[in-house]
RNA sequence: GGAGAGGUGGCCGAGCUGGUCGAAGGCAGCCGCCUGCUAAGCGGUUGUGGGGGUAACACCUCACCCAGGGUUCGAAUCCCUGCCUCUCCGCCA
């Protein structure tokens, strides 16, 4: 969420944003009720002013036992007046308050200018794509002769776009994520299991809601929410807190299955495991000072990166574009991954900073040592990696001729063997 | 699922027969004094958010005693709803 006097008083700042990011927002509405809402508010305070001023007087003359009734009388005709303001000052509170719910974090100035996909810009790449003395296969296929991949019976058991892996490939889902805990974890990342079923308040505060309901698996009575990613339960884990700054940079990874509904998306990777309603995911989330969050940024970028490097598969760095950024994010990479099956590099981790914007929503501040006052701490997260996925890299590029996966150095310990076969 | 207790400032803890309570007292923290150092002791001070104000402070004001409603001229205190915590019984991985 922005703030809305940063709002206020940066039309222009905000007009840009919202135009590089095709979004179709009227600012005019929102300033006339904040202008409205302000004035309200000053006149609803001086009338309580004069309330507590004259109740308190009324005390005094009852306990020297001196008649107050007039001044009772004028005060029931004030609590009117107040409580009249007060609902009109609700609904106007309303109003300015959704409206900064649904409005997207501002891009930083880094961010290169694109309505969509195709503006974002590649940073870096690792890793050489490997040639193949035979037609690479899918992972779907390589799963299917292998007998490790079961998607007709997960569709059975729960519906499309859910799978079911099995012997080595269980394995390997497991083996991914011990590897990825234990090599965030060597470097200070703080390991936590939190809940996957959160309330609308974390949903809220991460930025899911209002505006992505829709994405979500909902479940009602009670009212809970299934969670898209660890980043909403990890970085609520604070919510409402004031830190220390001696405490900051806090970094915390943690392992959850994330829940997506993918409405819209119909079309897209049907097959295989690109795009589930399920998955296994491994998180790095960070709570840090402002004036470090960019450089925090490019570190968590580069842990992400040291998974893919450590496990040999060639990927890329892109920056995504004004047009393509999350809402909440004021920056993000995504890193790409390089998949022989379909000769492409696809989304297998994605690094956001959301400077203040999640923390504002879930009132994450922190004290300067020696300061009065506290100032919103500055968030970020980003997958290390999408378990899931990274299972598919692996299977598609170190697939043999003879239908069998040779295993990753890294994984060997994890998974106590050297070929999938 | 049944029965009961409770949620107050960084922490502990009073207030809860409604008014002078942003809230006693203690601890912790900060500033100063004192003893040759340390400890003890003495004095002062220390919440968050909004609005206004200032060059910036100061300052003025509103709100906040789990959350949301209600009663009242006035609520931490009374009433209702929800959430959470604890104890006992039952049940269960």
């Amino acid at each position: 969420m922005l703030d809305s006097k940063f709002v206020r008083e940066n039309i222009e700042i905000i007009k840009e944003s919202l135009r590089n990011r095709n979004y179709a927002l009227s600012l005019d509405e929102f300033l006339k009720f904040e202008e409205q809402r302000r004035s309200l508010l000053k006149e609803a305070e001086e009338l309580r002013n004069r309330r507590n001023v004259v109740s308190e007087e009324i005390g005094r003359l009852r306990i020297q036992k001196q008649d107050a009734s007039n001044l009772i009388d004028e005060m029931k005709l004030v609590s009117d007046k107040i409580k009249a303001f007060d609902a009109q000052l609700k609904m106007l509170e309303e109003n300015t308050n959704e409206f900064l719910l649904n409005m997207p974090n501002v891009p930083h100035h880094s961010v290169p200018v694109g309505k969509d996909e195709t503006g974002n810009v590649e940073i870096r790449r690792w890793g050489e794509p490997r040639q193949f003395d035979f037609e690479p296969l899918n992972h779907w296929d390589i799963g299917a002769i292998l007998d490790i991949l079961d998607f007709d019976r997960a569709s059975k058991i729960a519906g499309a776009r859910f799978s079911l892996t099995k012997g080595a490939g269980a394995k390997l889902e497991r083996a991914l994520m011990n590897f990825m805990l234990d090599l965030n974890t060597a470097k200070g990342y703080t390991e936590v299991f939190p809940p996957i079923i959160v309330n609308k308040e974390s949903m809220r505060g991460t930025g899911q809601l209002p505006k992505f309901e829709m994405e979500l698996f909902k479940i009602s009575d009670p009212e809970f929410y299934l969670i898209p990613t660890a980043e909403v339960p990890v970085t609520n884990i604070h919510r409402n807190e004031i830190l220390q700054e001696k405490e900051l940079p806090i970094s915390y990874t943690a392992y959850t299955p994330c829940f997506r509904r993918e409405a819209g998306s119909y079309g897209k990777d049907v097959r295989g495991l690109i795009r589930q309603h399920q998955f296994n995911k491994v998180e790095l989330v960070k709570f840090v000072r402002p004036e470090d969050s960019y450089h925090e940024l490019e570190s968590l970028t580069n842990a992400a990166e040291d998974i893919l490097q450590k496990l040999g598969l060639p990927y890329r760095v892109v920056a995504l574009c004004t047009g393509d950024i999350g809402f909440a994010a004021s920056k993000t990479y995504d890193l790409e991954v390089w998949l022989p099956g379909q000769q492409k590099y696809r989304e297998i981790s994605s690094c956001s900073n959301f400077i203040d914007f999640q923390a504002r929503r879930a009132n994450i501040r922190f004290r300067r040592e020696g300061k009065k006052g506290t100032e919103f701490v500055h968030t970020l997260n980003g997958s290390s990696l999408a378990i899931g996925r990274t299972l598919v890299a692996i299977l598609e590029n170190y697939q043999q001729k003879d239908g069998s996966v040779v295993v990753p150095d890294a994984l060997r310990t994890y998974m106590g063997m050297e070929v999938i076969k």
